[in-house]
DNA sequence: TAAATAATGAACATAATGTTGTTTATTTAT
DNA sequence: ATAAATAAACAACATTATGTTCATTATTTA
């Protein structure tokens, strides 16, 4: 009895992703069945449910092995005080368009397509809110804030996914490096100097 | 043969889509079968068919419903120019939040709650877009932008959103016109100058 | 090479969908 | 007021997917 898992074991998971992920990609989520698994797999039906109890827990597998990838690539990116957080939010955003841009028909089809699965952008959702939690932390103390911290956070992850969104809806139109550069100086300026219209107080 | 609808018909219609929002907040969208809605609304299965395709076919009729109330509020915001787009978007982000606090439950539902509808938020976003765009053709006319106008109002349209659901799930924690300044002050200035933190350039 | 265990195959119970055809009840138009 | 039109009810059916059970076969590990 060793620490090992047996190769039957090993090679019918990855049947299982593998099929999963090119059903996605070809008839969504939730036309999916479990024998469409199976056949494409070449597992039998019931081999699907010696490894997952139903098809939104094998959902959560894959998303959760994925999205760990990009979690960690955040996770590297630098803080850069002063005035820190214009500078990270761009790394940030840099980091996960470049992220995204190696997988991207996978994120398309979790992030864009009519059958999309919004549970994925919001477990991205979450792992940019705790990067930007942890560098507010780093940089602010506790000194008062003239708004709601909560609202600020909400603010600048919904934006940041916003502009993920379009890029990746576009097909990526921007290199990953202007996209966020862009962003950047939106949210650090506001959308009216950033787009070089004059604010009047 | 006259314009007027069979008052059977009319009846069952409600029926049905009172049926249909109960049984939403109750178990979620998804949980919901053909057979629930036809013992909630007291009306055989089969009449059901002769009303609706099938249960999204139903759901896109509710939501278009219950929108196209939104919309109208909106549609008519005025827009104050000079400098336009700061205070539209603090009048659209609270006439958007004043009609939710009249719906919260069914807007809850659709938004927030795990068996959300994420189609619901896409129209929403819609909704929201073809006004900024309206009031963007306004006041700009075709100037040139220092950046892409799609990014900028995909942006807008995030943030704008991202705020309304945080203001939702944290059960409507401001009135609706603070948090509407907030917002508008964040998007308009940059979130560091709206925070009260000084920005080095 | 024996013991452990993963995968298969077949069968079954359950539940939901969507359709068809007939009958009953209600509504509208005359 | 009544006949014609039609909506709703009722019952039956075919289809499809889910998830479980159990005996058998094959593979892997120790």
């Amino acid at each position: 009895m060793n620490g090992k898992t047996d190769l039957r074991v090993l090679r019918t998971r990855q049947s299982i992703r593998m099929a999963f992920y090119e059903l996605i990609e070809e008839k969504g989520y939730e036309a999916i069945t479990i024998q469409d698994i199976a056949d494409r797999a070449m597992i039998n039906r019931n081999t699907f449910y010696l490894h997952h109890q139903n098809k939104p827990d094998l959902l959560d597998t894959c998303m959760d092995e994925l999205l760990s990838e990009l979690k960690n690539a955040v996770v590297l990116c630098p803080f850069n005080m002063s005035p820190f957080h214009i500078s990270t939010l761009e790394t940030v955003m840099q980091t996960v368009l470049e992220h995204i841009s190696r997988n991207t028909t996978f994120y398309y089809a979790m992030l864009i397509e009519e059958n999309r699965i919004y549970q994925f952008r919001a477990k991205m959702e979450n792992i940019i809110k705790d990067k930007l939690n942890e560098g507010w932390i780093l940089a602010q103390g506790n000194s008062p804030l003239a708004l709601s911290k909560e609202l600020l956070l909400e603010y600048l992850v919904s934006s940041f996914m916003g502009i993920v969104m379009w890029w990746i809806k576009n097909d990526l139109p921007l290199p990953a490096g202007e996209a966020a550069s862009q962003f950047s100086r939106i949210v650090a300026y506001g959308h009216l100097k950033a787009a070089g219209i004059a604010v009047g107080e």
